[in-house]
DNA sequence: TCAGCATTTGAATCTGCTT
DNA sequence: AAAGCAGATTCAAATGCTG
């Protein structure tokens, strides 16, 4: 893996795992080039243990306010440093995904939205099998919390949304995601046959992180980047990854990892899409290729309203005041009296006495266009 | 109950509604006095413009002026200022429970642990019956996050573990609680018939909360107290309560509510457990556990039929006409030409030369599950 | 009284392209 | 940059109406 540094930045090391310190190789990198950012940071660097204060005091009572704060304080200047670097990184559409748990969950999603980020969602990984709480003095801690953030408001993010419902058996995805944690075979091991890494997230986690908000080819970039369960996912789905590791032990194992894992099928990569996405057909259309006459009458769905299809493609109606005119949205919401209106599941049309909706024929024009593209 | 020692300081006024902004109310009772704050205070939603349901019926969203906030700043001083008072109301080995979505609770958790509060859990509200996201532009914001801290680390704090123990069929309570939000008869309502309060919460959570965490006598403080559910709920189950509230309609209400709450006999307390259902499994999550691999075929019972399977849980298959893309309950019926199909049974993968029904992994799921219900 | 069907509703940072 | 407009988008429960 290539480790050059220059002091300007450099062209994007693809599907490698890069040396050194998060934030400084993440300054290395060419600004704004990033779709996505999966971040499993350290969480208890020094919110408890030797707490020093910034004049090198030591700390002695506990309970004391302002040592813990000290302690978060040097927390809070790490998450706001690779936070940061993280957000030149990202092209300005892009997004970031982080983990953590009641320790320092909540320090970050404070610091994503001081830094401008834009929180679309906070999603509860609920684990199946979680670690019991042995004492008893609490509630077993059977989550963990990922906050999903664009750059900033506004961005225009990648949501799959017609993929994660099929995931979901057809209904929408929510924010509590019900999978089991990493063991087994695809938990990794050291030459001792300990765990190798002391929090492997699981692939199942990654897998819909990817699915939900990447598309193929997508850039993922994973600033903590242990043994690489980002970047093997995002290979076996067909996006590209950039990992940061500055311990040896963990990437070697990630690249082991990682060598070993195939992509799949093309084909298989291919997820449902929502009509959104689907190519813009002009109601007009339909008209000019003699779907519809002029002059032919359509029915709302109700069948209450009754209109008449111009050669333009516009729809001329009546209410109780006098003609209206306009497209089949605007026709249709007026006569409902609707802030907004879909026309094309709206309005229908008859053949041979039945009665069809307009879409149907929109979908027509949508199939050729897919045959013969453009 | 200690006795006023500022000049300002009184008595405990227990039982009671009291008027007036929290922060000066709080500050005007016997600091040390109080076993437990429960407090959901304004989550600061930021709202745009209007939303619509895909019906055209408008959201009635949560607009009111006492969530309005000029920015972060503003918001941060004030939950600084609201927590300092309380965590001076607290008895040492006293604890607070916040409650927010991901607009507030990680400016909260980061202020509790500013100011020396020790988390104990941070936990999920699982909503059984959420509003979905009408636009099909995020995840469905299914759950709310609370986060129980004690008054400071080595706080002898009061948790329930039995009694939750056997709220939850025998199993240790875990940090995520399936709740539905409140409804119906439960949700009160105002002269117009309309909701008394955009954002009341349900008897179940604040019964979870105060069995787990208080005893029977107990002083529990809530100073947004709303339409009062903390206060109608430690009635119940006899704590004593202490409300605060500024705005008078919602005193009203609450005061109301609470003259005809009963204390439960202590056989009526526990509530009846009803069995659960077969959990439904996506299939989408046998492709995210990596049981069954993108790209992957499966075959129909009677082997005439084979199709691949998709990264988001759909399959892909052809007939005469071209290809078929659905679930495995669609395909399954379209290749067979029957109205429907149970593709759990339908379809078989096959392993070392074996072929297997798919049905067997979810059984698999299912096992892993019931080991850890809810 | 009851079953069945239609309607209502809930803490929501909820569009995107063209002009 | 702001306005205009096409057009895509919902789940579980409780209530209420009809027969």
């Amino acid at each position: 893996m290539t480790k050059t540094k220059a002091p300007e930045a450099r062209a994007l090391p693809l599907n490698q795992i890069l040396d050194g310190d998060c934030i400084e190789v993440m300054n290395s990198l060419p600004a704004g080039s990033v779709d996505l950012i999966f971040a499993d940071p350290p969480y208890n660097l020094q919110l408890r243990g030797d707490l020093h204060r910034p004049d090198n005091s030591k700390v002695d009572a506990v309970d004391d306010h302002w040592d813990q704060f000290s302690g978060f304080a040097a927390y809070d200047k790490f998450t706001r440093d690779w936070l940061t670097a993280a957000r030149r990184l990202l092209k300005p559409d892009g997004a970031i995904w982080v983990i953590g748990s009641y320790h320092n969950v909540f320090r970050m999603g404070a610091e994503l939205q001081n830094q401008g980020f834009w929180i679309l969602n906070d999603v509860v990984w609920r684990k199946s099998n979680p670690m019991p709480n042995f004492r008893g003095k609490r509630l077993t801690n059977a989550h963990e919390t990922l906050i999903w953030a664009s750059r900033a408001e506004g961005s225009k993010y990648t949501f799959n949304y017609e993929a994660l419902k099929s995931l979901n058996e057809g209904v929408q995805m929510r924010s509590d995601w019900v999978l089991p944690i990493c063991t087994g075979h695809e938990r990794l091991k050291d030459a001792n046959g300990d765990k190798a890494h002391p929090t492997q997230k699981p692939e199942s986690l990654l897998h819909r992180v990817l699915v939900a908000t990447t598309n193929p080819g997508d850039v993922v970039l994973d600033p903590f980047f242990g043994t690489g369960t980002s970047g093997a996912v995002a290979k076996m789905l067909g996006r590209d990854f950039i990992g940061i590791e500055r311990e040896a032990s963990y990437r070697a194992v990630a690249e082991k990892r990682i060598s070993r894992v195939r992509r799949f099928d093309k084909s298989a990569l291919e997820v449902s899409t929502s009509k959104r996405a689907e190519p813009r057909v002009p109601f007009g259309q339909l008209v000019e290729r003699g779907m519809l006459r002029p002059g032919e009458e359509l029915w709302s769905m109700n069948g209450r309203h009754r209109v008449k299809v111009r050669a333009d493609g516009t729809l001329v109606g009546s209410d109780t005041h006098g003609n209206i005119k306009g497209s089949i949205h605007q026709v249709g919401a007026h006569l409902e009296g609707a802030p907004s209106c879909n026309g094309w599941t709206y309005w229908h049309f008859k053949r041979e006495g039945r009665t069809i909706p307009i879409d149907v024929l929109r979908q027509q024009i949508r199939a050729e266009m897919a045959d013969r593209p453009h």
